[in-house]
RNA sequence: GGCGCGUUCGUCUAGCGGCCUAGGACGCUGCCCUCUCAAGGCAGAGAUCACGGGUUCAAAUCCCGUACGCGCCA
C-alpha cells in the first residue's frame, strides 16, 4: 500500500503551457499539498523533433508565477543533466528499455514487423468491413524461426504487448466512478517504436511506478488509454496507482479549447495584468466546487478545501468575464503599496514609474482603488497626474462647450489660488459655496472642474482628487483649460 | 466505424429519492447611494433539470433507450 500522497504533472514541451495543462497541474498540485504529499514535474521529451529547452523554461516560468512549487523535477531549462536528469524521459530510455525486454522474454510482448503500409491497408479493409480498425495481431503467433527470418530480411519491428483478450478492465477511477472496457476490443499495443523508443503509454506506466506516483490525476483524454496501462502495470507486476480523471475546458464555442479562443497560454495571462492568485482560484473553479458554492478562496483555503470528489464530470467553459470579475476582487484586497508593487511592470512600461514630480504613486493609486480589474489598467486610470491634460472628445463636446463654462473655470481658478487647507472637505464646502454665490447647480461647476483637471468626464471622486492633485496643478490646469475656451 | 465519457439558468455550479414552487456566483436589467465612473446595498428577469420510457407513494436525483456534444483508437 502506498502511504504517502504523491502527484505529478507530465508536460510535454512542445509549446508553452496552456490553461488545460495549468488546470491539471492546478488540481495536482492542489491535492498533493491538501494532504502533505509529494508534487513532481517530469518532463516528457520523447518527441525529439518537437521538444524544445524554451518550452521547458515556459512551463517552469508558468508554474512558479502561478505558484504550483514542486517538490522534485527539473529547476530550470537546461538542468537534464545532474540531479535532474531523471526527471527527464529522453535521459530514461535505459530503464524503458529493460523492462520492454523484461515483457519479451516473459512472452508479454513481442515483435511486429508490419509495415505503416500494411497496417493502414488492415485498417481500411476494417473500416470497409465495418469492423473496428483493430490491429488482427498477425505478429503474435510468428515463431522464433519467422522472426529470424523477418530480422535477416532487415525489417524494423515495433514491440507490441499482449493484451488479455477475455474479460474486462475495469477502470476505477475517482472522479468517474467504475469504467469498464472489454478487453477483446482493445488491441496489442505498440510500447516500443520502430525508432526504438518507448512509446507515451509505456514510459508514462513505468514511469509513475518508479516514482511511486500513488494519484494519477490528468485530462479525460487519457480516459480511454487507462485499460491498456493497467494492464501493463499488471503485467510488470506493479500495483496501479489511484486514477482520477478530469474534464476538458471549452472556449465560448463549446469546443476544446484553442488559440482560436484567443489567449490560451498562461503567461499571456500574466501579460494582459491578471493576478496568479486569481487565476488559480478561477481555474479551480472550472471542474471543482464546494457544497457551498463558495466563490473566492484566498490564503490556504483552496489547499484546505479541495478534494477529488468535488470534481465535475463534464467539461466547462472557460469564461474571461468571470475570471476578470474575480481578477478585481483580488485587486481590491490588495493593499494600495503592494498593489503598485504587482503593477510594477506596467507603471513602468507606461513610462509613470519611476516617479519624477507630482503627488504620490500610493496616494493617486489609492483614489481608484476599487476600480481596477487588471493590473495593466492601472496607469491609464492615474496617468493624469503625471501627464499633460489631454480632453477626450466626449469631455470636450459634453462638458467643456456647455455655456459658461470658461466663466466658471476662472472663478474657480480664482477661488481656489489661495485657498486653505487644500483639503478634501474643506475644498468641498469652498466649492459648494462658489455654486452657491453664481447661482450654479452643482453638477454644473463639478464636471466642468473635474474635466479641466483631468481631461475626462469619469474619474476619482472629486475633492479629494483636487487635494490629491494639489492646488498649484489644479489651479494651473484650470486657467490653461479656461484659456483654451474660445 | 467501434469503445468510452458527458448533458441543471447565457456561463461556472449546488443538488447525491421527499427540505426543490431547483440554491449560489459571473453576466444582464432596475432601484438606492452619489460630484462622474466604479465599488457597495437591494430587487428582478433567466433552468418545463437534453428528450422519451420505466422503477417508486414520491425522481434533477435510480434503471433503460434516443438525440446531441466531446474524447480515445485509427
Amino acid at each position: 500500500m502506498k502511504t504517502e500522497i504523491r502527484t505529478r504533472f507530465a508536460p510535454s514541451p512542445t509549446g508553452y503551457l496552456h490553461i488545460g495543462g495549468v488546470r491539471t497541474t492546478l488540481f495536482n498540485w492542489l491535492f498533493a499539498r491538501h494532504h502533505g504529499g509529494k508534487f513532481i514535474l517530469r518532463i516528457e521529451d520523447t518527441d525529439e523533433v518537437r521538444s524544445t529547452d524554451d518550452s521547458v523554461t515556459a512551463i517552469l516560468d508558468s508554474m512558479r508565477w502561478l505558484g504550483l512549487d514542486w517538490d522534485e523535477g527539473p529547476i530550470d531549462g537546461k538542468t537534464d543533466q545532474g540531479p535532474h536528469a531523471p526527471y527527464y524521459q529522453m535521459k530514461r530510455v535505459d530503464i524503458y528499455n529493460k523492462h520492454l525486454q523484461r515483457l519479451q522474454d516473459e512472452g508479454k510482448a513481442y515483435p511486429c514487423y508490419c509495415t505503416k503500409d500494411e497496417l493502414d491497408a488492415m485498417r481500411r479493409l476494417a473500416q470497409l468491413e465495418k469492423r473496428p480498425p483493430k490491429y488482427d495481431g498477425r505478429c503474435r503467433s510468428l515463431t522464433e524461426a519467422q522472426r529470424r527470418e523477418q530480422e535477416a530480411a532487415g525489417k524494423t519491428s515495433s514491440l507490441r504487448f499482449k493484451m488479455p483478450q477475455d474479460g474486462a478492465t475495469v477502470v476505477d477511477d475517482i472522479i468517474r466512478g467504475q469504467v469498464s472496457f472489454e478487453n477483446s476490443l482493445q488491441q496489442d499495443l505498440v510500447i516500443r517504436k520502430t525508432t526504438g523508443g518507448p512509446t507515451y503509454n509505456f514510459a508514462c506506466v513505468i514511469d509513475d511506478h518508479l516514482m511511486a506516483i500513488s494519484h494519477v490525476i490528468r485530462g479525460d483524454e487519457h480516459l480511454s488509454n487507462t485499460p491498456s496501462q493497467i494492464q501493463i502495470y499488471k503485467a510488470l507486476g506493479w500495483e496501479t496507482p489511484r486514477f482520477a480523471h478530469l474534464s476538458m475546458i471549452l472556449g465560448p464555442d463549446g469546443t476544446k479549447l484553442s488559440k482560436r479562443h484567443g489567449a490560451t497560454s498562461v503567461l499571456e495571462y500574466k501579460e494582459q495584468g491578471f493576478l496568479p492568485e486569481a487565476m488559480r482560484n478561477y481555474l479551480a473553479l472550472l471542474g471543482w466546487s464546494t457544497t457551498d458554492s463558495k466563490q473566492i478562496f484566498e490564503g490556504d483555503d483552496l489547499i484546505k478545501s479541495f478534494s477529488l470528489e468535488g470534481c465535475q464530470k463534464n467539461p466547462a467553459t472557460f469564461d474571461t468575464v468571470k475570471l476578470t470579475w474575480m481578477n478585481g476582487e483580488y485587486m481590491r484586497k490588495l493593499p494600495v503599496a503592494q498593489l503598485i508593487e504587482r503593477a510594477e511592470p506596467f507603471l513602468k512600461a507606461a513610462g509613470l514609474l519611476p516617479v519624477k514630480e507630482g503627488p504620490s504613486l500610493e496616494k493617486v493609486v489609492a483614489l481608484e482603488h476599487e476600480k481596477f480589474k487588471l493590473l495593466s489598467e492601472v496607469p491609464g486610470l492615474v496617468d493624469f497626474f503625471y501627464k499633460p491634460v489631454e480632453v477626450t472628445p466626449k469631455a470636450k463636446e459634453k462638458v467643456l462647450g456647455a455655456p459658461g463654462v470658461k466663466t466658471v473655470l476662472m472663478g474657480l481658478a480664482d477661488a481656489l489660488q489661495d485657498f486653505s487647507p487644500f483639503a478634501d472637505k474643506a475644498l468641498e464646502e469652498r466649492i459648494r459655496k462658489y455654486c452657491a454665490d453664481q447661482g450654479l447647480k452643482p453638477g454644473q461647476v463639478f464636471h466642468p472642474l473635474r474635466v479641466a483637471c483631468t481631461g475626462r468626464t469619469e474619474g476619482p471622486t472629486l475633492f479629494l482628487m483636487l487635494e490629491v492633485m494639489g492646488q498649484g496643478m489644479v489651479v494651473s490646469r484650470l486657467r490653461s483649460a479656461a484659456a483654451q475656451l474660445n
